[in-house]
DNA sequence: ACCTGAACACCGTTCAAGT
DNA sequence: ACCTGAACACCGTTCAAGT
């Protein structure tokens, strides 16, 4: 941690990245500039190019540690409940939410149409493939526990997905008023992920 | 449509605006730049700036157009069904994601943290609080009707709008593999709004 | 292998000047 | 009132050159 004599770093594509973070939090994507971003990490500005192909790779590296975050969590929820597919699904959306509003530039990054999705470059198409098949695979423990309808799998992960997504974005694009705490929002994920479960519609009617 | 004696248009705020509509689409709103949008207006650089303060100004512009849009959908879905808030629901989903998906980029920029969301300029936070009125009118309909459940009003509106704003979202970005037709989109539409409103657990399972 | 410095074309924004 | 042209500081990207 003290040796400084080489060129400049260790790690300089790690210290970029985390320049980018701090930089995209503040100027948002289309402000945040390259150059900035490596006068931060201390080296010229032609230095990130060696690890990077351009901008856009830059910020697609940083979408795609939000994918594998996603991913991770996706993965916990399934293994804290091993027993009870609904409660992988609740805490797999609270953690979805809470990941987005804890990282709102990143999960626009991610979502926002900046950096192109799954068709992007291999590794962050993969990583978001892995988050989703990890809540397929806790919508697939509760049909096979026959706790869910007995509908088309994707309909159910697509409609688990959407809602939880939605919730998400609409939060950190601060869409939604006078929701700001952690805990008001976790109690939001929570009570839309049980309308989800139970539905809208009331008991009595047609 | 001919007079193209003084300077150089009749109407060169909204020619601004349909051509950065178009650079939007090819480029993105990062590489999307302003003097190319002028220059594809037919007029000087500096031209813009008599009608936009900066760029960030014009592309919330196009963002409001699309939520004045979106408005418009609201309240259309809710006067096609006078008597049935249920369809109503469903038609306001249905068109919501209608929307996002003919104009990726426009739902992208409007929701995608580019542009500053409701805390922004005066017009842009009014058109985007007119479309969220149109779903908590159709919401407050099933109530009084007593079609929904009795639970707080915004309770429902939050699961109804996360629910169809994630669809349009996870369609516009990608996200969803497998899904393109405009058909099959909005068919996955209607299945996850029924999810919605039935609930996705089984009827007998506890 | 990894980084620097100069270079080029381009950008956002401003402003005095034109009609 | 609305637009132009020159100007400035900044940017993305490339490349020959350095260690």
């Amino acid at each position: 941690v003290k040796a400084e004599k080489t060129y400049h770093h260790g790690d300089l594509r790690s210290a970029l990245l985390r320049a980018a973070v701090d930089l995209l939090a503040e100027r948002g994507p289309v402000e945040l500039s390259l150059r900035a971003v490596a006068k931060a990490a201390g080296v010229s500005h032609a230095a990130p190019y060696r690890h990077f192909r351009d901008k856009s790779e830059l910020l697609a590296a940083i979408a795609q540690a939000g994918f594998e975050s996603l991913a991770d969590a996706m993965a916990a929820a399934e293994r804290g409940h091993p027993d009870d597919p609904r409660a992988q699904l609740i805490d797999a959306g609270i953690a979805y939410v809470r990941l987005a509003v804890r990282n709102p530039h990143i999960a626009q990054l991610m979502f926002g149409g900046v950096v192109e999705p799954a068709a992007g470059p291999a590794p962050l198409g993969r990583a978001c493939d892995e988050a989703f098949k990890g809540l397929v695979r806790i919508i697939e423990n509760g049909q096979r526990d026959g706790i869910y309808k007995d509908a088309p799998t994707m309909d159910l992960v697509v409609a688990a997905w959407s809602m939880v997504h939605g919730l998400a974005m609409l939060v950190t694009a601060g869409q939604l008023k006078g929701v700001d705490s952690p805990a008001q929002i976790e109690d939001l994920a929570r009570t839309v992920g049980v309308l989800l479960q139970t539905g809208m519609l009331a008991p009595t009617a047609g």
